[in-house]
DNA sequence: TGCACAAATATTGTATACAATATTCCATTG
DNA sequence: CAATGGAATATTGTATACAATATTTGTGCA
């Protein structure tokens, strides 16, 4: 119980390529509901996940409360786990939450811009673009998504970056149950404005093209109506 | 793997009353945490707390995870858990968050402001002065915190407030490393003046009053060189 | 048929055993 | 004496077994 006096081995360990198993379990089930692969509501047996994955239902657990913290799962006590599925207000909260922290940080991260964050934004633009021309719905709304992640990382703000991380998680499936276009256009249109006004450092231009751009996800919503696209569990996890 | 066509007993479940065993442990923790009878670094053994609690290590382990998800914990790979000791940097950015969110749920807790509501924050209000009175500083600042909290639920709006619950545990340690007043009178004052706000359905007034008094806790802290306010485990959690 | 109740089954909750890893302690050596 | 290396110890990571609870199935009865 006595204190370490001296510098361990600990003092220069790496821990970043380590990466856990249950981190490993909850990013192929993230992916899944970015990609739109698994419907709200989908119960997330552990050993059926367990058996997916390959780990036990230890690991699976674990994950699943990561999970649930983050809002993307909801677990009832011995019922289990399921993907959650937000209610028309968790929807409007959450893009109201957006609206007010989105345009902060862009215009932190319009201030931080560097050349190279700025390739990497374009290069992201590019994938967007080419995975919309695809047709592969899914991988353009998770790119979408990625595309505000990004912006909060070039922003530096952790915290704002890790409730962004959750918004957007949560948007996944929010548009997953409640979008009511079939196209992204805007999408495609607003992120391009971005990066003009990111171009030109130009932070209040940023923050107001942001701030438009929420307003105008969040009014793509049809809150009364929930949309209900049901799929196999196993097929969506599968590992490729 | 076939759907249920009928409802079941779950419909009416309640879950309401039934407090999972790793969420006591959680709750113990917190409480701890808040008081700043366990201090920053602290290490947090799985046996240790186990024991501690009644429980087995597997109970903790979900404890700890949960803790380490709002970042009052910090679990390092085959090391363990510790109480976390947020960066300068970092306690920058938890008040630079709360400066922007709080303000925005003062207003939308001024509008929704009802006479019972104002009768439970005018109780927490004595409590807090009772509890500075009797000189128990570590039950006046998670008091102090809960008030935030009070405000948060009134407002009604569950995203913001479970940011508010995140950056208001991080507070906590972030007070207990950086706070460089003896006095918490401030405090006090900003309070009571947020209540006349309250009492007037002045939702402008609450909202600019919670934005400076951001700004004091803010200026308050000492960002250059942490306290250091060590303390015995088993003491802290002694359940009472 | 439709309902109520009980047995059977399946799933989650928890404890524990063992494996993997880190930390501590001690002897050896320069 | 300090530094190094390695055994001994302690702690966390994971799997699994069993207990507790929910769900499903099946049977009898009106």
């Amino acid at each position: 119980m006595n204190k370490a006096l001296f510098p361990s081995k600990a003092d220069l360990r790496d821990d970043a390529g380590s990466t856990s198993r249950s981190d490993l379990v909850v990013a192929g089930l993230q992916r899944a509901i970015f990609e739109h692969k698994i419907a709200p509501g989908t119960k997330l047996s552990e050993d059926e996940v367990g058996d997916i994955f390959g780990v036990s239902r230890t690991i699976v657990r674990s994950a699943l409360q990561s999970l649930a913290h983050s809002q993307l799962v909801t677990i009832e006590k011995n019922r289990g786990a399921f993907i959650a599925s937000p209610s028309p207000r968790e929807a409007h909260e959450v893009f109201e939450a957006r609206g007010l922290i989105e345009p902060r940080v862009a215009t932190m991260a319009a201030k931080r811009m560097t050349d190279q964050s700025l390739e990497i934004l374009r290069i992201h633009t590019e994938d967007e673009h080419a995975a919309m021309h695809a047709g592969d719905k899914g991988k353009a709304l998770a790119l979408s998504g990625g595309f505000h992640l990004k912006i909060a990382d070039i922003a530096g703000h952790d915290v704002f970056t890790s409730f962004i991380h959750s918004l957007i998680s949560r948007s996944s499936l929010i548009i997953a149950l409640y979008w009511r276009r079939a196209d992204t256009t805007c999408e495609s249109h607003s992120h391009h404005a971005l990066m003009r006004a990111f171009e030109n450092r130009d932070a209040a231009a940023a923050e107001e093209i942001m701030r438009s751009h929420i307003v105008d996800l969040h009014s793509g919503l049809n809150l009364s109506g929930p949309n209900t696209p049901p799929l196999s569990l196993a097929d969506a996890l599968r590992q490729d």
